[in-house]
DNA sequence: TTCCACCATGGAAACGTTTCCACGCGACGG
DNA sequence: CCGTCGCGTGGAAACGTTTCCATGGTGGAA
């Protein structure tokens, strides 16, 4: 309740005085510090977040928007991105698409209408009316994980194409020859990145390249164990299964069960996205480690270069792979 | 980058006119509508939500401060919660305490400083300055899941009472009388009153009383493991584990798989608070069904009941058991 | 001693809204 | 035909900051 008029006058100085101390813009005398500051506390004051950001232009906040927060991969980032954006004293306003073009939409307009200054965005799918607007305003941008068809925009994500390369390896090392691969939406550059990966690199690490062991989904629980029990039904029987994300790989999980009892029948299970239960489950779950923190801070740090001015390197962080098979 | 004042010269009207129109606040007629609006669009306007804010003294914008985002009690809740708010009219600002308690106050002090409306908070302990502060300025705030001590504010969680019932009643149905307590601190009244519950309600149940069985982590995984570790290592031998949150659970799992075998000695395991994958963990795990969900909703309404001037009703959210012990 | 430069200071202006107030006009009733 | 009522309107004021500008004072250099 009590604003910058009151401290100044209850400090003795002049408006522009306390404002100065307040915001530590300009050189103040040691004794008027002292009395604002001192002021400052006995009211309680707090500055008017709003009135300032009215102000300067600026609101020294940043967006950040996912597809879905119940995503573990999401909230992991979401966490890093805040702490990091705290460290450099921007605030992170966090807004949740649902995985629903309309409500991205809606939360990119809430974006723009409170002024963010900078905004990190996982894309749904094609580019929107408001990402276009936000464009238009000059407001910088990286991207989260998925690219934009047509926009050129930083982009901060996994090395896909290096994952898929670590379960090759390792299918290849244990020996798997009939591998079943639950796969995403090839609308999305995630999807489409990892199966072409993965279709490309088989032949070369001793992988049948036969067609009925590959379906899609549609990178969720229910979509992928729909397209595993399609592939049980053609009749092969694959000793290993590569699942394209986390999602996927849980939704081939329970329809392996449903199939085969609760050690799948001996299949292997390969992920791409470790979750750390992946070592409870069973049958225990290799993964490929998708270090989503290292991509929230790349992100957030590439956003703060665009911010200063200098431009953004994108970045493809490197993935690791968490070996969990029984070995004998 | 266009103002309310560009619209209203583009249109040919005058700035009230175009505000009148833009907030829909007051009758104006059909043609200057129209043309307003024509106008707004054709500009791309779109308001200036602090300085909507400054003149409004309000933003309708409401915090949710829970300690831990990554924790999927919390990022389920969260999700709800920002469907609610956003469905009515409300923008959810969402900060994380990552469990420290000056991270918790710095949060506050954003929010604060970005005058939200009203607060949903997740306590990490005690009161403090800053929650004293808010509650001086009068910011309407309900409480989630835990309660601080000497604070009287609406409280929305799980009914704890009920949930622990619902264990006791199936450990006695699975006829277990050895059964291992790993609780959480006392110092959190989810902590005390779980621990309450089931140790006054043990007895009754036909379980053994032996206090060896019983220990106590923080509510996180490795301080769970630690106390299962120091559990068995008293030389009880129990048929069955119950771990007083989600965390613990999973502490108790790891602990009890080291020392038993990934089928951890044929113990089972009982939780309070459910994920998904305990359906595909071995051993299977039952749990009590934290509606975290129902606890955003009903915090949120109680939160806007408070902005209507009327007074919220703290909630007590019932579990329910999902029971996935194995059947002969 | 005198001037100049510089620094701290007080207050006005500005940021983009909403809302209040006063005004003009048309319609309706007397 | 005139008074009144009400509705739509334009513009000024206000919200709480920061920043610009002018001013006064002080220290050092000449």
């Amino acid at each position: 309740m009590a604003t910058i008029k009151d401290v100044a006058a209850r400090a003795g100085v002049g408006l522009g005085t306390a404002s100065r101390v307040l915001s530590g813009s300009a050189q103040t005398s040691p004794s008027s510090r002292e009395r604002v500051l001192a002021a400052a506390a006995e009211l309680g004051y707090v500055a008017h977040g709003p009135a300032r950001s009215l102000r300067r232009a600026r609101t020294d906040a940043l967006g950040l928007l996912v597809s879905d927060i119940r995503n573990p991969f999401f909230s992991e980032l979401a966490h890093a991105a805040e702490q990091e954006a705290r460290a450099h004293g921007y605030a992170l306003l966090l807004a949740n698409a649902n995985e629903d073009a309309d409500q991205a939409d809606d939360a990119l307009r809430t974006f723009a209408s409170q002024r963010i200054d900078g905004l990190l965005l996982s894309p749904q799918g094609p580019a929107t009316p408001q990402l276009a607007s936000l464009l238009a305003r000059a407001v910088p941008i990286v991207l989260l994980n998925r690219r934009i068809e047509g926009v050129d925009l930083p982009f901060y994500g996994t090395d896909n194409e290096q994952g898929v390369g670590l379960v090759l390896d390792w299918l290849q090392e244990r020996g798997h020859r009939d591998v079943a691969y639950v796969g995403g939406p090839q609308t999305m550059s995630t999807g489409a990145e990892r199966a072409r990966a993965y279709l490309g690199g088989r032949a070369a690490h001793g992988i049948a390249t036969d067609d009925a062991l590959v379906d899609a989904g549609d990178f969720t629980t229910d979509g992928a164990a729909a397209a595993m029990l399609r592939i049980l039904d053609r009749g092969v029987r694959p000793t290993a299964v590569f699942g394209a994300n986390g999602a996927t790989t849980v939704g081939a999980l329970r329809a392996l069960r449903e199939r085969l009892g609760a050690d799948a029948g001996g299949v292997e299970v390969v992920s791409f996205d470790d979750f750390d239960w992946f070592a409870y489950a069973s049958p225990a779950i290799t993964a490929v480690r998708n270090d989503a923190a290292a991509i929230g801070v790349g992100a957030v740090q590439g956003l703060l270069a665009l911010l200063r001015g200098e431009d953004a390197t994108s970045q493809r962080i490197a993935t690791e792979l968490v070996d969990r098979a029984a070995r004998s």
